[in-house]
DNA sequence: CCGTAACGATAACATATGTTATCAAGTTTA
DNA sequence: TAAACTTGATAACATATGTTATCGTTACGG
């Protein structure tokens, strides 16, 4: 369970500004965790360069649940909310540079934040631009095929399918890296009819 | 885009309680369209007998993404908070008996709600919880198969599977009737092995 | 610079799932 | 009560997807 901050609400960014002196940069290469599944979450999390992935471990290979880039901002809100272990482990996919916020500075800028007049619309809002955006990941499972939902990604999201290595996306999309590369050369050979 | 409310939060009721008078009660029989994809949604929604579905129509065969019961309320909060048109249906299942409270009131409520001094823990919590709700169906899709899904149903939710239709929930899970029938006596035949 | 690992394509085979059709039992409705 | 509809099971066949293995290319660390 995770969401985004920074820029999607303007408005709150000179709050966030504040906190940041608190922040810890990291310089990491790819394939760093940054958050361990069954650890309590301790930080809030934001990408300045590279990508991150949150993924969890199923029987061992691993399911990959959302992507994250650059200027985008993320948490287990689960853990970090109710101090429970996080279900899902946070690893950088390319070499990223990274911010660390502790859970402490966070409380503290909430408490601030709740004091802006609107920042109760402001919560509405947000969390129902995430709840709807999961919504539409788990429709998607239900309406279309995994080759549907590729072409969802390419169109949508293209710059998800051009960074992320394949198989990583296969875990994505709910299918084996195999049946993902048999979906592009087959989406491929659709493309030469013209 | 769904959630319930009452009796998740009991230091809410009261609230709600005043507005009871203002509710339109219908009773009515199963299959009761009680707001279409397309148009905009203009009532709170709370199942007081029976239950209901929240589905899409996805060429010619629809698909379910919830289900509720008695004393769950719902809306589609899309369609209500920012006045667009509802990307879902919602109907009876059983006939059933239904409050409708209509959004003018929903307003003025949430006005009077947000005077509660830990209101805005509360929708924290409240949007908490449905996110996980949603990340939890659409993880499963990544993670389980069908045959999983519709065991942890059996186990998490067994009204669902008592009163509702197989072809809902199959459409629920993803598979076509045919399927689920098949997994059922799959998983019959496995019971008998004791 | 070499060895190793990561990445992606492909083949061959096994299994899962969709589609269509048919049948039986229960329910609803005229 | 008869007809129509709903629900669910099953069979037969087609298609989608998983699994394992192999291969070539590229990227990377010693």
């Amino acid at each position: 369970m995770l969401f985004h901050f920074r820029d999607k609400f303007p408005q709150l960014n000179p709050y966030w500004d504040k906190y940041l002196e608190f922040q810890q940069r990291l310089e990491v290469p790819a394939k760093t965790i940054l958050l361990y599944e069954g650890k309590i979450s301790q930080n809030y999390i934001f990408v300045e360069k590279g990508c991150v992935r949150a993924f969890f471990n199923n029987n061992g290979d691993d399911k990959t649940i959302q992507f994250f880039f650059e200027n985008e901002g993320l948490f287990s809100v689960d853990s970090f909310v109710n101090n429970i272990p996080s279900v899902f482990s946070i690893e950088t996919i390319e070499p990223s540079v990274i911010y660390l916020l502790p859970r402490e500075y966070v409380t503290q800028l909430m408490a601030e934040l709740s004091a802006e007049p609107d920042f109760l619309q402001i919560v509405l809002k947000m969390f129902t631009q995430r709840q709807t955006h999961y919504i539409n990941e788990f429709v998607s499972f239900i309406r279309d095929t995994p080759e549907q939902r590729y072409n969802n990604l390419l169109v949508e999201r293209p710059h998800i399918v051009l960074r992320v290595p394949q198989h990583y996306i296969a875990s994505y999309l709910g299918v084996s890296a195999v049946h993902l590369s048999r979906i592009k050369s087959k989406l491929a050979k659709g493309k030469l009819h013209f």
